[in-house]
DNA sequence: GCATATTTGTCCGTATGTATA
DNA sequence: CTATACATACGGACAAATATG
């Protein structure tokens, strides 16, 4: 690995616990792709570029390792999670039952969607500008909402994790105008439906997009992988 | 044959670091309720008991509070965890979600119930020799393996953390043969509908059994927790 | 409110064990 | 097989926050 990516962080580091300010420096890393699945992360070169003891350093690798991003293979350290086919197709798997019994479980309308409506507008504005990648992260604001009407805490979190993990499958598409553009009508169709109360027709409409944006992602990986 | 194929399976078998064995140890007292929900852990006090030095140790408590079984507030240390009655709420608003649609998910029967099937079998054992505490566990199995039957590797982990959270509360109960009794035989209610193929009425018997147990449950840490 | 004692947060140096070239 | 690099684990140190009198 390269240090030099983290040169610039060594500033931030001065607020709240300094393993979790670490975490979210190499979170955000990881999230703009550079530092790419399977990449290693040396306690010594990490913890010296960024000016913390490895204890500390370890810290926030089990924050990131709970959080799926990194892995932790005993006596041989950390490293970026690479995702196999089978991680995307159970996430797609959690992301179905998951999301269709939030849909499900709804009372009588109507229901917050102050968020979800958010979620769109936020594609919206992303699309305008031309970037596909907040695009892609104004998508997954938009299932978080609509798993978040469920209104449990534990559900949200069980969301979150599965969402970011989400975000290192999207790093292999190389195209993310294609792939996340059509997105964003269908969630504005998953919104009116439910802004109308029809619950049935949004679980519909939700299984057929978590099933299209599965195979999609699949075909990529498959090309992918065996190269 | 060459021995050194069977190199990378040592870490599968008797391989794990000092802080999960730890981990371990401290897990299994918290479930057999030597250190009850509030038990302050002090570093000072346990790092010697158990002779492994801070560092050690504050892995190991990292590992649990992961694992929601410790909370850790920032300069006070780290405590079993206390589950509020919004807790236990919310942990069953996660188990209909998720229990109901594990099951509505299912395909075609037959399905494979062994493990299931084995829960009750353990159910019965421990009724027969009046072991409520471990029909409280197998309980729990019962329910883990219907999740199961969704086949998802992440639905899994979720899983069986709420249900190690749900361990915690049970430990409020003070009458645990008149609460965990009962649900034995709805659980094998359950199992007959599945094993009849009989999908919908699992899911109302399921629906029922949780509203219950959460009734009970919420009522008993009512009256806990005002005292 | 203040001063003190205790406990945690963070970091370092080092010895040992493990994996890999 | 050896050498190197790295992770694991320990003990000690000091600063910072908290609890106690």
């Amino acid at each position: 690995m390269d240090p030099s990516v983290l040169a610039g962080d060594r500033a931030l580091l001065g607020r709240s616990s300094t393993a979790e300010r670490v975490a979210d420096i190499l979170r955000s890393r990881i999230a703009e792709g550079y530092l790419p699945p399977g990449s290693k992360l040396s306690e010594e070169i990490i913890g010296t570029a960024l000016g913390v003891s490895r204890n500390t350093l370890r810290e926030a690798f089990r924050l990131l390792t709970h959080e799926r991003l990194l892995v932790h293979e005993l006596n041989r350290g950390v490293f970026v999670r690479v995702l196999t086919v089978q991680d995307v197709n159970d996430i797609y798997q959690v992301r179905r039952l998951i999301e269709c019994a939030a849909v499900r479980g709804l009372g009588v309308p109507p229901y917050d969607l102050s968020a979800a409506e958010a979620a769109v507008a936020e594609g919206d504005r992303a699309a305008a500008d031309g970037s596909w990648l907040q695009l892609g992260t104004a998508n997954i604001h938009f299932h978080y909402a609509v798993v978040a009407l469920a209104g449990s805490r534990r559900v949200n979190e069980v969301m979150r994790a599965v969402l970011a993990e989400l975000r290192l499958v999207f790093h292999a598409m190389d195209n993310p105008r294609g792939f996340h553009e059509p997105y964003l009508e269908r969630n504005r169709e998953i919104l009116a439906s439910l802004q109308e109360g029809d619950k049935v027709r949004a679980e519909l409409l939700l299984t057929s997009y978590l099933s299209d944006a599965e195979k999609q992602l699949i075909q990529r990986y498959s090309e992918l992988l065996p190269a």
